[in-house]
DNA sequence: TAACACTTGTTTTTT
DNA sequence: ACAAGTGTTA
């Protein structure tokens, strides 16, 4: 496609922001303002202008996003220069860079990734073995204290020796922290392993160290770009810096609104500043919403007003009108999950839209359960993103660890979870021994294990005995790794452990599962090796395989990718991506925004801004769901509505309609506004005993609950059915309106509470 | 050492 | 509610 062809397809100010490349500019790209397709028609542009595209470093959020955009771009280009390009997570791209260096850093070229539960339990080992008490020392807080002072670039020594820092954690009650950080950093090293920081650390020491290495990737990649610069930490800035100070060719593409991972050490302040460290960039505003109707827009603009830091920007929409936002409150998180089938059932039926038209977003994974269960029992196909992902299951990751350990051997944690695995006679205190004799020694627990005598292993003989037995069979492996390829390899490492025997003798429920996640994982080295060879990259090995899955987050999608499904993830997870219809589920104080937030006001900003990003998924409909009651921790807790939705201008709200009468003081003459309709019937007033047993306790509030002998045209002691739960007696009925609900006894489920809204009882005859 | 029952914390989001 | 960690017993 010619350039011509490609400028009619973008407005005036996503054309200057494409055609500006002759020094670093900023680009302010507002929700759905067409911001990667500023990115692909950017490096097309590039590439037609006779840039090779091995030249240009593209780096994206996720993997899903570099994966999307090469193939944009193999579109207006061909297959190959998209595959040339330099594009991925800044965490694939230098740990492909950084393998390749390895020796400029003193890391084995082959050393592997600890992902966050491997941290977690190296800093739980090290604890234990300074005798630490967990509970002030704690797994999670020494986690994420490690993995900020990483980002701000503060090695382990340099924290030791800078007093702030460890007078603070004086007072803090923490004074070891820096040795532990320490301690961390000699294991990680000794295991040939890096966490997702440290890699981001390396590629930093790496430039800082290296000036040759340096000056080399930056005459390589003479054009680098940045999408959601806003959700870049220090360290990436940093890297990005340095990688173009000389010819600072630049563009950063971002958000500020949009900016959601401050956790991970994300900073607007890159954004923000980027002019200062760039005096003569250019800012191109994108700020036409190409996606949403202008209703949405109207309110997600409303509401991110209420933010204090920000870069001005107007947000416009002139697609549709377009409806209002809808609130639909609900009893429970149970009911929720009703309310939410039900609308997208009938949106479906009605307007004719595919079920993967539908998302629905909510704050944490666990909310995702309920509504499931309510998707489920209307039979509406959904799929759900990210909770576990296959490379986080349990049997998965050990498989993965046998990989890990044929690449590396001294990988600490991926040996601990395979050397008994399956049991094999070397438990936990044979273990601690090798650990701490290895720690003694200033080796790898495999050193330790395959040279016991020589470090003082104190076991006995018959251990002695188990521990060669392993020794040999893993060295074999490793052996056997230099010559073979990637599926040859995994299967001989699969049945060599005694992985298949273990699974394929079990055969209960879980054990088939297990089962097919083996075949899976395998499928999936199969494919991957198909993939390599197509892309004419050569055989590869096992070791190529675990370099591509260990960074891999979002899984893939495309097994079933033309099934019609709803979507459920997280509202970070749809971060980038749209939808014709949204449901915000949740939406409650202390849940959203979360309850980690409240004291913060700069993290209540954030909040507001998730709230903003999860607005501005929606095309054409956005509807907000609240309930009153939400189980969680095992128990019943009471929500109120989101401090936010009184942060959206009202008039782009269409808010519930409240129960027409509340109660009276003494609770009597109250009449019931039955499913809409006025129904006059006299109230006998009785306070409903619930028998100890069913139903949960709602401590407060009783006003709703006054029950009624009739309501919508049902009865109490009356039979009904119900398609998921059959049979009944109702036992009571309570509310009014859109509250209306009725607790029956169901012959098989016991007890339920059920709106009458969305219940759809039917009256047995 | 392994299997089992019991206790405990834990929940915000992800590369 | 649930998983992971701890302790007890054979």
């Amino acid at each position: 496609m010619d350039e011509q062809t490609y400028l009619s397809q973008l407005n005036e100010q996503q054309q200057e922001a494409v055609l500006y490349n002759d020094g670093p500019s900023l680009v302010v790209a507002g929700a759905g303002s067409g911001k990667t397709r500023v990115l692909t028609y950017k490096i097309a542009c590039l590439l037609d202008r006779g840039l090779p595209p091995w030249c240009i470093l593209a780096l994206t959020f996720t993997n899903k996003a570099a994966r999307e955009m090469k193939s944009r771009i193999a579109t207006l280009t061909d297959e190959r220069t998209a595959m040339s390009l330099w594009m991925g997570t800044f965490h694939s791209i230098f740990y492909r860079i950084l393998r390749y260096e390895s020796e400029a850093i003193g890391y084995a070229h082959d050393f592997t990734i600890y992902d966050t539960s491997d941290s977690k339990s190296l800093i739980r080992s090290i604890l234990r073995e300074m005798k630490l008490d967990e509970k002030v020392y704690r797994p999670g807080m020494i986690q994420s204290r490690i993995s900020n002072a990483k980002n701000a670039l503060i090695t382990s020594r340099s924290y030791a020796r800078n007093e702030t820092y460890t007078d603070y954690d004086a007072k803090a009650h923490i004074p070891l922290f820096s040795e532990i950080y320490s301690r961390y950093q000699t294991r990680c090293f000794q295991a040939g392993a890096m966490d997702f920081d440290e890699l981001l650390m390396q590629a930093n020491v790496l430039f800082r160290d290296h000036p040759d290495v340096l000056e080399k990737y930056q005459q390589k990649f003479r054009f680098v770009l940045v999408d959601e610069y806003q959700d870049t930490n220090f360290a990436q800035h940093l890297i990005v810096t340095r990688l173009c100070e000389a010819h600072r060719r630049i563009c950063v593409v971002g958000d500020d609104a949009q900016s959601i991972y401050s956790f991970r050490g994300a900073s607007i302040d890159n954004m923000l500043r980027f002019k200062d460290h760039y005096p003569e960039c250019r800012i191109f505003k994108l700020e036409r919403n190409y996606r949403s109707t202008q209703n949405i827009v109207n309110a997600a603009n409303s509401l991110i007003n209420k933010n204090r830091e920000q870069i001005h920007k107007t947000v416009y929409s002139r697609g549709e009108p377009g409806s209002r936002v809808g609130v639909r409150p609900s009893h429970s998180d149970y009911e929720e999950g009703y309310v939410i089938a039900s609308l997208i059932a009938d949106t479906h039926r009605e307007q004719g839209c595919a079920l993967a038209d539908f998302a629905v977003l909510y704050r944490t994974n666990a909310q995702s359960r309920v509504i499931e269960d309510a998707l489920r029992s209307r039979g509406i196909a959904y799929r759900v993103y990210g909770s576990q992902s296959f490379y986080q299951r349990k049997e998965v990751k050990d498989i993965v660890a046998y990989f890990r350990t044929v690449v590396n051997p001294h990988d600490e944690e991926a040996l601990k979870r395979i050397i008994n695995f399956p049991a094999r006679g070397i438990g936990d205190t044979t273990v601690g021994k090798l650990i701490a004799a290895a720690s003694m020694n200033g080796v790898s627990i495999w050193t330790a294990l395959r040279s016991p005598a020589e470090y003082g292993v104190p076991v006995s003989g018959g251990t002695l005995h188990k521990l060669h037995e392993f020794g040999a069979m893993m060295e074999e492996l490793v052996y056997e790794n230099g010559k073979r390829m990637a599926v040859d390899m995994a299967e001989l490492t699969v049945k060599r452990s005694g992985i298949a025997t273990a699974f394929f003798q079990d055969m209960t429920v879980e054990g088939i599962n297990r089962q097919e996640n083996l075949q899976e994982v395998l499928k999936a080295v199969a494919e991957f090796s198909t993939n390599r060879r197509e892309e004419g990259a050569g055989p590869a090995s096992l070791t190529d395989f675990l370099v591509e899955v260990s960074l891999i987050t979002d899984q893939d999608q495309d097994a079933d990718g033309q099934a019609d499904r709803a979507t459920l993830m997280t509202v970070h997870a749809a971060k980038g991506l749209e939808f014709d219809h949204v449901v915000i589920a949740g939406m409650e104080d202390n849940f959203f925004p979360s309850h980690m937030a409240q004291s913060e006001p700069r993290a209540v900003e954030e909040e507001r801004r998730l709230f903003y990003v999860a607005l501005t998924r929606a095309k054409k409909t956005c509807t907000i769901t609240y309930a009153k009651t939400r189980f969680r921790n095992g128990k019943t807790e009471m929500c109120t509505p989101s401090r936010f939705l009184d942060d959206i201008d009202p008039q782009y709200l269409e808010m519930p309609e409240e129960p027409a009468v509340t109660s009276v003081a003494g609770g009597n003459g109250r009449f019931g506004t039955a499913c809409g309709k006025p129904s006059y019937f006299p109230q006998s007033v009785r306070e409903t005993r619930e028998s100890p047993d069913g139903e949960r306790r709602r401590p407060a509030a009783r006003r709703a609950d006054e029950s009624v002998q009739t309501l919508c045209g049902f009865n109490v002691g009356e039979s009904v059915y119900h398609d998921r739960f059959g049979r009944g007696e109702i036992l009571a009925l309570e509310g009014s309106g859109a509250d209306a609900k009725a607790i029956i006894l169901f012959e098989h489920t016991g007890r339920k509470s059920l709106l009458l809204k969305y219940a759809r009882l039917i009256k047995n005859k």
